[in-house]
DNA sequence: AGATAAATACCAGGATCCTGGTATCGGAGG
DNA sequence: CCTCCGATACCAGGATCCTGGTATTTATCT
């Protein structure tokens, strides 16, 4: 882990950026009111929030992402890079799954749709600095969709099935074994594991090892 | 999608799999509560779990992970071979990584711990079967690092910056393309391609295609 | 018992890749 | 201005891989 335990002491410096006047209002009232927490920044454009970024000390960024000036993913970017034991939670309308996913890549740990409750976002924040992931469950779906089998439902094709040998072999290739040393490894000789290779890359319809790789991941069959 | 409309006055038929007693029964009280729900079976093993999932029409499994018998995994895998359109809520106090991601490979759609409240998980079972996906903070955070870029952030080594036209061809060669092949997509020659891998091979301390891509991933600077 | 599939093993030739050089051009920075 | 670096380009030889066969053993299924 590489979140330092942050002095229980010392209060949760929040840097809020929305560009609507009585969200922000509301948002920014409820954040004062909170004794564990302090206002570092509050910002209505995505410039405002960077500059803050670059110039303060931060512990939590919650931020809209229809920002005037640009996306706030921008500045859930370079918060990750700046100060990368702060956290980000992103409150939004948006929920595509474009947004979502970019959110959550640049560093976004929290994601909230823009009709949470107060409560539920007095709770949201606790998880967050908790090192949890308070999650919209719209939002989670899409996360959810990323990381099960492929998104694509029904499955129209199935995923050739590999034989347990065949899979050594494969996370071999990935790893970039020669036959030689993948050989070694097994216990096998170089020229059984050119014969599994060979069966590999029919079944995945592949003709070499990286196209293997690539194949075998995009069907779910391995993940890197 | 592959849901298709259920009729809204269909009742939704579950099926509880969970091997604590006053955990079940207070489930299963909870679920017959509710007048939209119908209990479609009640099991306390994995092996009646899969065979309710062979004979029965179901719309919604929830399931506890530690069966006497065996994992609950399983049974949503069954489930979502069988039954694709049916949805999977995992109830469990098992939050690793490695259960937490085998569980939504296998077709999971909501995750929660179980320490719930009552409420909350009513709330849950609506999300879920209006196609969201209600998940735990703690659950989410498993997701949340699996997705954005490197987990691990911060962390001692830095990752080797690749340059933008590197990247262009790490993904070529992710792909299986040969250095012919990549040449023509990128408009250059075959032997600058190779320049190219050279310098990517050097900067990951890689030594052929497979250990290349291989690396990119495992420091995050691509994802299959 | 016969069929099928998985795992094992070998050979050989042509394709592709890896490594070692060298070199030009344009942009960024001291 | 000069240096550094990214992107471009070429050559050549040895290593590795891909493809085409063939074959034996064991286990599972019918």
């Amino acid at each position: 882990m590489s979140e330092r335990q942050r002095d229980p002491d010392r209060r949760i410096r929040v840097v809020l950026a929305e560009d609507d006047e009585p969200v922000r209002q509301r948002l920014a009232q409820m954040i004062e009111g909170w004794p564990r927490m302090e206002l570092a920044g509050v910002c209505e454009t995505l410039a405002e929030t960077l500059v803050t970024i670059e110039t303060q000390s931060i512990d939590l960024l919650i931020t809209d992402l229809k920002l005037p000036d640009g996306n706030g993913i921008e500045a859930i970017r370079l918060l990750s890079r700046r100060q990368p034991d702060a956290q980000a939670m992103v409150i939004s309308v948006l929920a595509d799954e474009r947004t979502v996913l970019d959110a959550i890549e640049a560093g976004a740990t929290g994601y909230l749709l823009k009709d949470a409750d107060p409560p539920d976002l007095r709770d949201a924040i606790a998880d967050l600095m908790a090192g949890r992931s308070p999650i919209s469950s719209s939002i989670a779906r899409v996360l959810v969709r990323r990381l099960s089998k492929d998104g694509k439902v029904g499955q129209s094709v199935e995923a050739p099935s590999l034989t347990a040998r065949e899979m050594d072999v494969l996370w071999g290739i990935a790893k970039g074994f020669t036959y030689g040393e993948l050989a070694e490894r097994l216990g096998i000789s170089h020229q059984t594991v050119s014969v599994h290779i060979r069966n590999i890359y029919r079944k995945l319809q592949a003709s070499n090892r990286s196209e293997a790789v690539y194949e075998a991941t995009r069907l779910g069959l391995m993940r890197l």
